[in-house]
DNA sequence: CCGCGGGCCTGAGAGC
DNA sequence: TGCTCTCAGGCCCGCG
């Protein structure tokens, strides 16, 4: 599911109730996600408290008071919902499951700060895991993560770098957390549309021999700081069943220009295309033939 | 090194 | 109603 964006709006809906707030108490109620929980999972955290809360790539890190960093991963369908704790166990059998299904509810944290979090995630592509903050920058899932698109240090000269002598699609390289940080499907057909690049196009051509930014590096860096910017300020994307950590929609999807819009106008203006799906890579890439070269 | 296909899981929606 | 099929915002592994 969730993409930088939406992972960005987590964050800033988890931080008023965890930063600075002590695990009270946590459930484990089910360890087996895309990696199982550490065994010591719920000793590690009870009694500690958060003193941050940072965001890499799509990651989710929570700095707790024993040293460790807390590293969760919504994967496809994961999500948090705060609600006020009043105490009780979560219960696992309701009547009316459709209406307040807690069914998914894997991972349950009781904060000091009174606030009830908890971790839903029907696929299990989601992930938490503990790593001593000394070993998190060599930590096999963090030390390849390219650059936060967000970050005054991704330029066109960094984008161009990364994709020199690459014969691999631009979608590809995109998509490629190696190369830069944080994007899905969603934000790289948004982006490439936008810059009016092709999907297809090979990811070295938007750098000189030596590697040195053109101007559609340039127009792709531009888009995709716009797009990621703007899906932020929107509160993300609510497809299916996502939503924000207090249970509102973000309503980024109602800007989507190519994603899911298959047989649309081009909303480029002049254009007068229609937006195609293809599948690239095993997935949908949506995008506009006739503007996007 | 590279691209591709498959796998991990569950649920929603379409079509019959 | 219920079955079967496809697809879904991520990521990893193994193959050729």
């Amino acid at each position: 599911m969730p993409e930088l964006p939406e992972v960005e709006t987590v964050r800033r809906g988890l931080q008023p109730v965890m930063e600075g707030a002590r695990f009270v108490r946590v459930e484990a109620r089910r360890p087996d996600l895309r990696r199982p929980l550490p065994k010591d999972f719920v000793k590690r955290l009870e009694g500690r408290s958060v003193t941050g809360l940072g965001r890499r790539a799509k990651y989710l890190l929570a700095d707790v008071s024993s040293g460790d960093v807390l590293l969760m991963h919504l994967g496809m369908s994961g999500s948090f919902r705060v609600a006020e704790d009043k105490g009780e166990k979560t219960p696992g059998d309701l009547h009316h499951p459709r209406s307040d299904d807690r069914t998914h509810d894997h991972i349950v944290f009781h904060m000091s700060s009174g606030a009830r979090i908890s971790f839903n995630d029907p696929r299990r592509f989601g992930l938490m895991l503990l790593v001593p903050r000394a070993e998190l920058a060599d930590h096999p899932l963090m030390k390849e993560i390219g650059p936060e698109p967000l970050g005054n240090e991704f330029d066109a000269t960094l984008l161009a770098q990364a994709c020199r002598g690459k014969k691999t699609s631009l979608k590809a390289a995109l998509s490629d957390q190696k190369v830069v940080a944080g994007l899905g499907n969603i934000y790289v057909c948004e982006a490439l549309h936008r810059a009016r690049l092709s999907p297809r196009r090979m990811a070295s051509t938007i750098a000189s021999r030596t590697g040195a930014p053109n101007e559609r590096a340039e127009r792709l860096v531009d888009a995709i700081k716009a797009v990621l910017g703007d899906a932020i300020h929107a509160g993300g994307s609510s497809l299916r069943d996502h939503r924000r950590t207090d249970g509102e929609l973000g309503y980024f999807q109602h800007h989507f220009r190519v994603y899911d819009r298959e047989g649309a106008k081009c909303v480029t203006p002049g254009c007068k295309g229609t937006v195609r799906r293809i599948v690239q890579g095993g997935r949908s890439t949506f995008f506009c033939p006739v503007c996007q070269t």
